[in-house]
RNA sequence: GGCCCGAUGGCGGAGUGGUUACGCAGAGGACUGCAAAUCCUUGCACGCCGGUUCGAUUCCGGCUCGGGCCUCCA
C-alpha cells in the first residue's frame, strides 16, 4: 500500500509489519472544548478507513492506532471559567460527545486514546522530554517558560516546506519578549494557582500543545519511528513541524514518522469550516435532522482525502440516494478494493460498490447491506397486499401500501409480479 | 511578503499522452391497475494562452480565477 507523504511529496510504501512490530498509526485528536463538527470528522473517517484497510491487509494484531485527546488547553480553561466548573469536567463532557459522535459515523475506536493530562509526567512524558531537549541544547528556559529554539534544529521547516527566515518577515508571528527568535515555540508555560498545573523543574506549569503529541505517541506506540502520522492539513505547520523537531531533537535525530499524511478541508461554500469562523455544522445536528451516520460517512469519503470537500445539502442528498440504492441491491464485501491501496482512493473504491463497501464501514459486519426491517412482521401484510392485487381490489392494495409506507417500508412489484419491499 | 494546492459534463467526483470511470439528477424506452422499484438507451466535460508531440484534458511555461497555511484550528 502506498500513501502520499507530505514531507517527501511522493507516494511512499507502507512498511510491511513483522512479528512484534505492528504498523503504528498516530492521528492528532480533538481538543475537547466543544462538539466536533463535520470538518473535524473528516480525518477521523479518513483514518478510520485507513485503519480498516491495514487491519484487513495484515490482521488486527498487526496494526496499532492511537488518537489522542487534548484535555489541557487554554480554551478548555476559558470555557471552564465561563461556566464556573472544572476544566476536567469540561474536557470529560466533550470527550464523551466525541466518542459517541465518531461512533455514529461508523468509526472504530482506536487501540489507544491517550489523554494529554496523563502523560505530563512519566518515563516518556512531556516533562522528561523537555528535560532531554534542554540537555541536548534544543530548548531554553526563560521567565518560567521553556522554549524550543528552532535555530538548533537544522531541518526545521522541511516537513512543511517553509523557508523560515524569509517567511517570518511578513507573517504574524507572536513575538514574546522572552523568545530568542520569533519562531521559537513554547514547550512549557507557567500556571497561576487557579490554573491546572504540574510541578516541574521550571516551576508549576503546564505543557504547550505540540509537546503533547510527541510524548503521547512515544508513550503509547513505542520508541520506534511511527509508520504513519496523520491529521488535517492545517496541522502541518506549525503543529507537526514542531512535533517533528521536538521528537527528533530529544531522541538523537530519529525521525518521528515515516509517512506524514494530511487530509484536505471541508469547506462551507468558498471557505473552510471552522469554529473560529462560526460556519460549522456538526454530526449531531445532521443526525438530528434525519441523516444517517452512514450517509455522512459516504459524503465524507466521496472525495479523495487530499482534496477539499465542499459540504452542501446536495452532497447529502446524493449520498443518501446512492446508499439507498445500494441497500436495495444488497452486496457489500469485506474485500479490499485495489483503489484503496493507491493512496486511499476512496472515490474510485466507491465506484466499485457494493464490492468492498463493508470494509469501508458501510453495510453490516457480515458484509451485506440489509434493511433493518422486521421481515417476520412484514410477511402477512405483504401476503395481504398480494391477495388484494390478485383480487384487483385496488383500494385495499393501496391502503396496505400506504400503511406500510407509513412504517417505513416501500412495497415493490418486480417485473414478473413478485411482491418485494425495501426500506423507504 | 513567503510557501502550497486546486480548476473535469446539470451537480458530485476519479482517471488518463491517442477509445475518458463511477455516482446523483435529467431525457427516452421496457415493465406496470396507479405509483415505486428494476432493466435498457442516452448526454459534442476536461479554466485561458502558448510550447513539446504524429497526437494533450493528461507533460512544460505563462495567465486568470478559487482555496489553504504562515495566529487557535481537522
Amino acid at each position: 500500500m502506498q500513501l502520499f507523504d507530505t514531507m517527501t511529496r511522493t507516494k511512499v510504501s507502507v512498511r510491511t509489519p513483522t512479528p512484534g512490530r505492528p504498523i503504528t498509526l498516530y492521528v492528532c485528536g480533538p481538543t475537547v472544548y466543544g462538539r466536533a463538527h463535520i470538518g473535524n470528522a473528516r480525518p477521523v473517517v479518513v483514518f478510520d478507513t485507513l485503519y480498516r484497510v491495514l487491519r484487513a491487509l495484515h490482521g488486527p494484531e498487526q496494526v496499532r492506532y492511537a488518537r489522542n485527546i487534548t484535555d489541557i488547553d487554554d480554551k478548555i480553561m476559558a470555557k471552564a471559567v465561563a461556566e464556573n466548573r472544572s476544566p476536567q469536567a469540561v474536557a470529560r463532557e466533550f470527550e464523551a460527545h466525541y466518542f459517541t459522535d465518531m461512533a455514529a459515523l461508523g468509526c472504530l475506536t482506536p487501540d489507544f486514546n491517550p489523554r494529554a493530562t496523563e502523560y505530563v509526567a512519566g518515563d516518556h512524558g512531556m516533562i522528561a522530554m523537555i528535560k532531554a531537549l534542554i540537555a541536548r541544547g534544543h530548548a531554553y528556559e526563560a521567565q518560567g517558560h521553556v522554549l524550543f529554539e528552532i535555530a538548533t534544529f537544522a531541518s526545521y521547516g522541511h516537513l512543511s516546506h517553509r523557508p523560515m527566515d524569509e517567511m517570518i518577515a511578513g507573517a504574524r508571528v507572536e513575538v514574546a519578549p522572552y523568545k530568542r527568535a520569533p519562531g521559537d515555540f513554547v514547550l512549557w508555560k507557567p500556571s497561576t494557582d487557579d490554573q491546572p498545573g504540574w510541578d516541574s523543574p521550571w516551576g508549576r506549569g503546564r505543557p504547550g500543545w505540540h509537546i503533547e503529541c510527541s510524548a503521547m505517541s512515544r508513550s503509547v506506540l513505542g520508541t520506534d519511528t511511527i509508520d504513519i502520522h496523520g491529521g488535517g492539513i492545517d496541522l502541518t505547520f506549525p503543529h507537526h513541524e514542531n512535533e517533528r523537531a521536538q521528537s527528533c531533537g530529544a531522541h538523537g535525530g530519529a525521525e518521528l514518522a515515516r509517512i506524514w499524511m494530511h487530509n484536505g478541508f471541508v469547506q462551507m461554500g468558498e471557505t473552510k469550516m471552522s469554529k473560529s469562523l462560526g460556519n460549522i455544522i456538526t454530526p449531531g445536528e445532521l443526525l438530528d435532522a434525519g441523516w444517517s451516520g452512514e450517509v455522512l460517512r459516504l459524503a465524507l469519503l466521496s472525495a479523495h482525502y487530499r482534496q477539499p470537500l465542499i459540504w452542501t445539502d446536495a452532497l447529502l442528498h446524493q449520498s443518501k440516494a446512492q446508499l439507498d440504492r445500494l441497500y436495495r441491491r444488497g452486496g457489500a464485501t469485506m474485500a479490499v478494493p485495489e483503489a484503496l491501496l493507491d493512496d486511499l482512493n476512496t472515490p474510485e473504491a466507491i465506484a466499485g460498490f457494493p464490492a468492498g463497501a463493508a470494509l469501508m464501514g458501510f453495510g453490516t459486519d457480515e458484509g451485506w447491506f440489509t434493511s433493518g426491517v422486521d421481515e417476520q412482521a412484514l410477511r402477512p401484510r405483504l401476503a395481504a397486499y398480494a391477495a388484494a392485487r390478485h383480487n384487483k381490489d385496488w383500494a385495499e392494495a393501496d391502503a396496505i401500501r400506504d400503511e406500510l409506507a407509513a412504517s417505513g417500508v416501500r412495497v415493490t412489484v418486480s417485473r414478473d409480479g413478485t411482491i418485494g419491499w425495501e426500506k423507504a
